[in-house]
DNA sequence: TGCAAGTTTAGCAAAATAACCAAATGTGTC
DNA sequence: GACACATTTGGTTATTTTGCTAAACTTGCA
């Protein structure tokens, strides 16, 4: 395991839809349907995003009839966000883009 | 706190030199200098990252002497990279960037 | 004060990323 | 097989990120 390899995983999670779609698939699979009413984005955007998860290794996607569903592998990845919630707090301009 | 400051944290550690310098100052607060020691970039990069990591919340800096020491603000970051592991060992092409 | 070492900021060009539209692919139903 | 629906891929443009050089600070010491 590389240091880029856990680069991708960040990196991955560094845009607001798809942190959110984690957030979101944390509660429990959903398919790309499901997930495109979160947002006011392309579907095609959508699928891209959700691509960069599965290839971080974040999510896994399984074809059922006519849908596919997404989920995460790993529930772990939720007390990274916990973590972040303390991190983040210390932000020298909270709110403001860095 | 909102998703985009979760995702500024996330940001500012998936960059190889920012996620290398946050598992070295786990190891101990260090000197720019010595930091530096560990890339072969500019110092003026070095710099830019550094303060990614400062803006972010990751790390905090203490001027002494003729030095800038920086450390990090929050261990749980340690955390966040050993369920990484577990995450990123789940990519489909292990090894490829995404 | 004046100089040297250590660090940060500014500005620019190259590279990476993001979003859209359009086209292609895959799957179930008739 | 043909069609409709759901999703992915290709191509293009706009935006963001990166890393360099050069210049600007800051501190300690002669």
């Amino acid at each position: 395991m590389t240091i880029d390899d856990k680069v991708q995983v960040f990196k991955a999670l560094a845009h607001p839809v798809r942190l959110r779609l984690v957030e979101k698939l944390a509660k429990g699979e959903q398919c790309v349907c499901v997930c495109l009413e979160m947002f006011d984005i392309d579907i095609s955007t959508l699928s891209r995003h959700l691509s960069v998860l599965k290839n971080a290794g974040i999510v896994a996607d399984e074809k059922r009839g006519k849908n596919v569903y997404y989920r995460l592998t790993c529930p772990c990845i939720l007390q990274v966000c916990d973590c972040l919630e303390k991190v983040a707090g210390k932000r020298k301009k909270p709110g403001i883009p860095v």
